[in-house]
DNA sequence: CTCTATAAGTAGGAGCGCTACATATAGCCT
DNA sequence: AGGCTATATGTAGCGCTCCTACTTATAGAG
């Protein structure tokens, strides 16, 4: 998958990764992998910066904690993180379906 | 829809309007905004300078010629334009694929 | 003592889509 | 005659986001 797909769509991303849980970014990271089945492989120069925006913007809150020796920053979904999950999740629903509709056009190459 | 959804999207959309037939730029805006029930409205300084990008990237081609008295810049896809979309749409399967299943998650909203 | 895994971060750049503006013709309405 | 709308193409410059590359630090394996 190229890279730059994701622009516009990875705050969605880490949203539903953190949608009943709360997770540090390295864990975020694997979660975002496995998740996928390995199609996504975040470097954490997207990650963090992205996760900084999120609380900025009042969507996620953050802790932190020691772990084995390590730090971590823990975040969880605020209400208004929520809330934007849920906007998230139609705005996805709406976006795929014009696309589709574009992409799939008159059934020339629909299979499914 | 939020504007920058389009991120990265924008090319296979236009490969797709120009699937099988041949428009210039105002028309292809007028047809992304028919086949997408009016959820695409593009605006020219998005569109023009795209089809420019394709231009250059040599997946499509375009011919001057004038009607009513409007010059109209009227484009077409190459065989690698063809392809190029192919790979776009392919590519369009495996995205949604891969973040449906990240934003669905265990069936949590999931409906359909 | 080095290498890998874990963990977080910054700096800087590329590139794209957008806003806003400029240009030009045809046709309609007043 | 003048203005307005639709048709048609284009540029300049901004903002933003994701990426690459790098830095820092600890724990454990070998």
């Amino acid at each position: 998958m190229k890279p730059d797909a994701l622009r516009g769509h990875l705050d969605a991303l880490l949203l539903a990764t953190l949608d009943g849980r709360q997770l540090h970014g390295y864990a975020i990271i694997e979660a975002l992998q496995q998740g996928s089945g390995g199609a996504l492989d975040l470097p954490t120069g997207t990650v963090y910066p992205a996760l900084r925006r999120l609380e900025r913007a009042g969507h996620v809150v953050s802790d932190w904690s020691t772990v084995g020796g390590r730090k971590r920053r823990t975040y969880r979904l605020t209400s208004a993180g929520q809330r934007a999950l849920n906007a998230e999740r139609s705005a996805w629903r709406q976006f795929t379906t014009v696309i589709d509709g574009v992409l799939g056009g008159d059934g020339k190459w629909a299979q499914a």
